[in-house]
DNA sequence: ATCGACACGTGAAAC
DNA sequence: TGTTTCACGTGTCGA
């Protein structure tokens, strides 16, 4: 699971350890379902800065994956040192985390930002409450590493970047590909998008961090995790964000408005790096300064380098910080797979520059072939593609003079297959981490796997219904007649509500679930009567919704019901419909037909808002227990 | 469902009743979510042939959705004449046949090949034993036709031949495009690749068949529907099929061995036409004659048409029938899919026809626009994939002088690039295969529905454990009081349709039919439910009424069914609603608003009246059966 | 060099 | 009419 500690990541690493402070490194790589982050390697400050008083507590970690015997063993076997209680905090660290939303590795890769955290350390009492432990989790190309230390260390955005910068493309041996964004988007997170507000006051981070030490190993250049994340979600909202582009002098005289900016603002004052899609141009200003100077000139190029194709802000020549960014990860995928965005956006900015700027700015030599390749594919993509270079399209309709709508409707064919194309990939993904077992990564397989899962599926559930099939009839035979469940229907997720929709009811008793949770109100009772009738919706997944609506009955109650379900695009699964002394409890399961995702709450405040136009009045709750289980025992 | 009467085909195959003998057509096109076969249209012999002593027992087909009024209407409306068995016979076939592997459509399909059948009559006793029926089932591009005739007639090449190159491309409303075939394939049959053995020795038809009067209405075409499927075979397996041309002289001149060949034997000894996939030539040696000579350029033109590439044979300037051939069938979307087979046929044949003859065949005028249009598309990717047509390629390497590897590995490229398409499709539509619910045929769909089929199972085994664990706890304990025969939903039409209502497809073990995919219902079964509306009123009392309604869920037709009976004067008491497959089962416990007496006849015409004003359209319960009092008695 | 896998843009066609 | 879906060929990357 867990793989052989790679040494590249160990020795870049081993740096922050120690040198910069920090108590331990570790790195995790996303598995190979992408939904786990395996434990890859660590690195152990090596020396005892809390002493090791729970250092024989080993009963513990004797069987830990790391302990190679019953001692206890840092994990971090680099570097053999006496064990320390960051030691036993590695070696108590699980081989793998699963990556839910409501993690931290989730939300970190998702966001693509970094996470750093403070909260106590509880398990120490020798540390106080107050003192707070610090964990920082850094996504890169592959995973995540996680930095940790026992005192409070502020946000340090230069040590986040120097680790991306070290850590990006140490883990060739698993291919995320561009797979890894789009699988965990599945697990419903919202992107953050401009909440990215780091805190660079002390940019060159915590007390333990050498300013200088950092400042001369890493030009900061911002992490193509966020760059990407950004550009992903961008693409995936379709909707287009700004990026503005400090007109200083460094940064180049571009001072122009472009349509689309990233806004990167370098405060002296605050020292605030800014993210975020705000439409309006740079509010802080931009100092000068080595620092600004630096930022803004990496701001450029990082750009130019994601978006080669912007084209817009020369060069300022700093190849080290674009070395840098490259080393960073294996960016040419990811600059691949930013080239729908980069391409979409650039067709509908609106061309400034004319294409000298473009040609020297993308001809200029790179610091690195890499670099030169990706530009160069770049520039291939778009000669070929003759749909996202401005020049190109200059000389398009000025040449050939192509009629606009033409190149609109090909644009627009483009972005739609785009958009097309991402949903696949959703869905496929979707697909692929609702099946548990997952031969291959490829689209091939993960359509077979989940045949044959689903085939699987099948017959697990027919095996399950022949076995109840025949613990019931052993059940008919014993006691004569009794069909305990066998109506009860699954497809309702009752224990949310309570009601077996496919029960006549009747055992009185199970009817009261069925009426207590509009009935059982106490004080809400009286502002609810206010409300024209009592919906009740609750989603049971994305698609299916169970609607309890309460009302008086009047004519047309139940027409205008359905016909309010109709247009609010759900089908009518199921429906059960009691009335009772002018009251009707209506119960649907209802889908949603064009699978656009909708809330509960949206559907019960547009139900009521349909209705409320109509005369259905309140459903007077006061008695409780209106529904007597008499009314709805429908036997004889 | 199914719609109205397209007259190109009535008008088309009108000649094929009656005059050539035969006392039915039926036109059936695949059903959009390709599992049915569904009646589009027929035509009726229009003369009693049989007499018409079953034709008063219009009881059963008084509400029958081809009959207007009370009276016996044969489903042919466009010939008004008596009615006579073959009218009722129609008038009693399904709306819809589902198209499982069993089933003479489903095999037909898939094989491309049409089917010849005899069975007894046993339903007539006026009819020996011995006396067989005949049908032919004819795949077309969207469907199949089917005849009939209640004597035996032997197998007829040419009539199938005239059917096909009759009913091609009537039915442009419905778009097969591809997946007609590959979701065929999804039903795990074999094709029948080489079994296609057609009798002709009475290769004008059977005895009520003129001969003349076929050879002067029909150019023999091959129908491309089996060209497709044969095509389809071998790019499914990968393996490449043999075709050869006879090289005769009607045929052409090429005589040289083409690599890939379609083997079509014309021996007028035994006047046998056999498509195979042998690898040896023509064994029989062809024989000249008009009808060979029919025979052998129309295959030379038919596979100039559907492989246009193939550039070695001749034509022949059969262009009538070329256009009978373009005009049998949306020919175009074929052609484009099977472009992948062709391209890759003609990448591994060797080019030994000069490059003249390819632009003389390409270019030579065609007999209609589309195939025009057709193959200018094809050139037009061959030119553009540069690797697909011998001449380009020729070209290419002379003028250019571009290194042959490079080509190689791009072309390569593409094979393998097609090879792989292919597959993810192929596992795309077996994975829609497993899933029963399919909302919209596309790729996103499909997957949607997939994933969202994955999360049902999953759940439902989840539930079935539960359940299963708690039904054994239950047993464990000594159960005390149970509930005799409440649980089983009263309201059910149990033995009739097999599908709880109270249930979605989860549960119970009456819900296999439910789970399971692979419409293993009973036929009689599905016609019942595939009729438009079971209407079923029961009167409980003076003034309470339970009705069922069984029909297919329509949007909107909850509404219209509500609407319907708040117009009669019914108030809703109690209502069950359960869908199922697009099905929808209704059951309502209404009374009478105004106290006025009305029967349940009366009632159930009523409903019946005023559902069919809309597209929910009407059926009769074969058997009125009502529901006993007993069962829906609603006092309380 | 070769092969498999993928994303991309594009034209066509169905809706 | 515009929108959506699809198959296709191509370039690229990594094994």
């Amino acid at each position: 699971m867990a793989k052989a500690v790679v040494p590249g990541v160990q020795e870049r690493l081993r740096s922050i350890v120690g040198i910069k402070g920090w108590e331990y490194v570790v790195y995790w790589k996303i598995s190979d379902d992408q939904r786990f982050a395996e434990w890859v390697g660590c690195c152990c400050v090596g020396t005892s800065s809390q002493g090791l008083h729970h250092a024989l507590e080993s009963d513990v970690f004797s069987s830990a994956p790391y302990f190679e015997g019953s001692t206890v063993r840092c994990p971090d076997l680099y570097v053999s040192h006496a064990v320390t209680k960051t030691c036993l905090m590695l070696s108590e660290m699980p081989t793998s985390v699963p990556l839910d939303q409501t993690g931290s590795f989730g939300q970190v890769l998702l966001s693509g930002q970094p996470l750093w955290t403070h909260y106590p350390v509880s398990t120490d009492p020798g540390l106080g409450q107050d003192k707070l432990q610090t964990k920082v989790y850094i996504p890169t190309q592959n995973g995540i590493i996680e930095l940790g230390i026992s005192s409070h260390v502020v946000e340090n955005a230069a040590l986040i970047q120097y680790v991306k910068s070290r850590c990006g493309d140490t883990w060739q041996e698993f291919n995320v590909r561009d797979v890894t964004r789009t699988s965990l988007q599945s697990f419903h997170i919202p992107l953050r998008n401009d909440k990215g507000l780091l805190d660079t006051n002390d940019l060159l981070g915590g007390s333990n961090v050498s300013p200088l030490d950092l400042s001369s190993e890493s030009a900061l250049s911002l992490g193509y995790g966020r760059d990407n994340m950004q550009g992903y979600q961008s693409s995936l909202d379709q909707q287009p964000f700004k990026m503005f582009y400090p007109s200083h002098g460094a940064a180049g005289g571009t001072g122009e408005l472009v349509e689309r900016n990233l806004q990167l603002n370098t405060a002296s004052e605050g020292n605030q790096v800014q993210w975020c899609s705000s439409t309006d141009s740079h509010p802080w200003g931009v100092p000068d300064g080595p620092l600004s100077e630096q930022f803004s000139s990496q701001v450029a190029h990082t750009h130019l380098s994601l978006f080669g194709q912007e084209k817009r802000v020369p060069l300022t020549g700093h190849h080290s910080v674009q070395e840098q960014y490259e080393g960073s990860g294996d960016s040419s995928r990811l600059e691949k797979n930013l080239s729908a965005f980069v391409q979409n956006f650039h067709e509908i900015s609106v061309p400034v520059v004319p294409a000298q700027t473009f040609h020297a700015a993308s001809e200029s030599p790179r610091g690195s072939g890499l670099s030169k390749e990706n530009s160069d594919r770049d520039i291939k993509h778009e000669t070929r593609a003759e749909s996202s270079d401005c020049s190109e399209q200059i000389d398009d309709e000025d040449e050939k003079g192509v009629p606009r709508s033409g190149r609109r409707h090909l644009s627009k064919n483009l972005v739609a297959e785009r958009k097309r194309r991402k949903k696949l990939n959703d869905r496929l993904y979707s697909l692929r981490a609702l099946v548990p077992k997952i031969t291959k990564m490829d689209r091939a397989s993960i359509l077979g796997d989940a045949i044959e899962y689903v085939k699987e599926l099948q017959q697990q559930v027919k095996d399950l219904q022949d076995e109840l099939l025949e613990t019931k009839e052993d059940d008919m035979q014993a006691n004569v007649a009794t069909i305990p469940e066998e109506n009860m229907n699954p497809l309702l997720l009752d224990e949310e509500i309570g009601v077996h929709v496919g029960d006549d009811g009747r055992g009185s008793s199970k009817l009261d679930p069925l009426s207590t949770p509009s009935l059982d109100m106490g004080e809400r009772q009286i502002e609810e009567l206010r409300q024209p009738m009592q919906v009740e919706v609750s989603k049971m997944d994305a698609h299916l919704f169970t609607l309890r609506i309460f009302c008086e009955k009047r004519p047309g109650v139940f027409v205008k019901l359905l016909q309010a379900l109709d247009m609010l695009g759900l089908d009518v699964l199921h429906a059960n419909i009691t009335t009772f002394r002018g009251l009707v409890l209506n119960v649907f399961n209802a889908e949603i037909r064009d699978k656009e995702l909708m809330q509960a709450e949206q559907v019960k405040e547009t139900l009521l808002e349909m209705t409320s136009q109509s005369d259905c009045r309140i459903a007077n709750l006061g008695n409780g227990h209106v529904v007597g289980p008499q009314l709805i025992s429908f036997d004889s």
